[in-house]
DNA sequence: TTTCAAAGTGAATGATCAATCACTCACCGC
DNA sequence: GCGGTGAGTGATTGATCATTCACTTTGAAA
């Protein structure tokens, strides 16, 4: 029907091996599996943010991509490891917001990067999908692949954050702690609230859409 | 087949209307509903905990509590409920812990109060289905029953730790932040890494089963 | 123009699961 | 012993979903 074949938006995508260099051809014309997949990744996301990985249908991925169900199946081989493709997605964009962040920095101390850091995060997820892929992936982590793909993405901010910042373990471990709190307060929808309680967590956290 | 009654074990539950008082019979015969509904939702904490919301059948929570999965739906009237009244249980469970933990305080500042809090609080969810409940509540809080739930319960124990220990706001807020991190470090499986980068996130924190 | 490989799809399939229903059984007051 | 009420179950239903398969379309090279 209306395929609506949309042609890579601006996706750089690590299309790492180009032994078609020449092939550079115009938009509309078909694109290759490999440069599609990271689209459909970062359509995953979106999908996958809404209703987690139990929740969500490959259907709905692909619906969010603009491609059949049956095509998410030739470019992933199963919902498994889309998930991971999408929460692998997630902390890429993540540690790019969070270098972008540091290098706006004002105050170069380790401390004023940290917060630029922070402030860059807290823009990155006004939308929630980011967020809420985080928190839907804790949820499925004791599936072992998509387990390892949190652990390895953690592994990556938390080094990022260490290395760029140059700030002390305890400072990196509250950053993370305070990120932690942060995604709570948005999934809970303390945000909004007005109650002595919920000022109490909200205090100080740069919210998302604020 | 085998359907071995099991006598409510120990559940003190809150039968609130003792219409019956009376009926205290024996154990081996039949329990009220009433009665029964409490030792169901502590099976349905164990069961969720597994699984996640989407991830669990009606089927396996009835096994957990020894039941038919067409009781399990004639002392709940669907699973929504049947979750939210797990999360309760869960809520119930950590204040009375933190209560306890309050009281076995050795240094009565406020400070003290609330580090000893955060030692029950580790000692409690070292079987982790309490822990893992809330990480799955949270990925389900936009269903708005389990919402509620969850902020009703994060009210509940917010209040009490700032009543109770009478700390600072900022240092409620601080312990509420490193319980989020703990949720993080035990759902990824961190706390049993020893590189560099695991050990900033694990620094200082009790680890249930440590 | 023909041809071939890769892009992309519609329609099954087989499994699983929430929810319902019709039923049995045990107890209690009479 | 009889009748009713509530405890508890097995079997079914209707929907949903991951995955597969057979099929059409497209683009470009020979």
């Amino acid at each position: 029907m209306s395929a609506a074949i949309t042609p890579l938006n601006g996706l750089t995508a690590s299309v790492s091996e180009c032994t078609f260099t020449y092939m550079t051809q115009r938009a509309n014309t078909l694109s290759t599996a490999d440069a599609r997949r990271p689209v459909v990744a970062a359509a995953a996301v979106r999908a996958f943010a809404r209703g987690g990985y139990h929740g969500t249908t490959i259907a709905a991925v692909g619906a969010e991509a603009g491609i059949s169900t049956a095509y998410v199946f030739k470019l992933f081989p199963g919902k498994e490891q889309l998930f991971v493709a999408a929460l692998d997605y997630c902390f890429e964009q993540i540690e790019a917001a969070l270098e972008a962040g540091a290098q706006a920095a004002q105050d170069v101390s380790a401390a004023g990067i940290l917060d630029a850091m922070g402030d860059a995060y807290a823009e990155l997820i006004s939308d929630r999908a980011l967020l809420l892929l985080q928190v839907h992936a804790q949820s499925v982590a004791d599936v072992p692949e998509i387990g390892a793909a949190l652990r390895r993405g953690l592994e990556r901010i938390t080094r990022f954050a260490q290395a760029r910042s140059g700030a002390a373990d305890a400072d990196v471990q509250r950053f993370i702690a305070f990120g932690q709190l942060c995604h709570l307060i948005v999934t809970a929808g303390i945000a909004d609230l007005d109650d002595g309680w919920a000022g109490v967590l909200n205090a100080g956290i740069r919210h998302p859409r604020g």
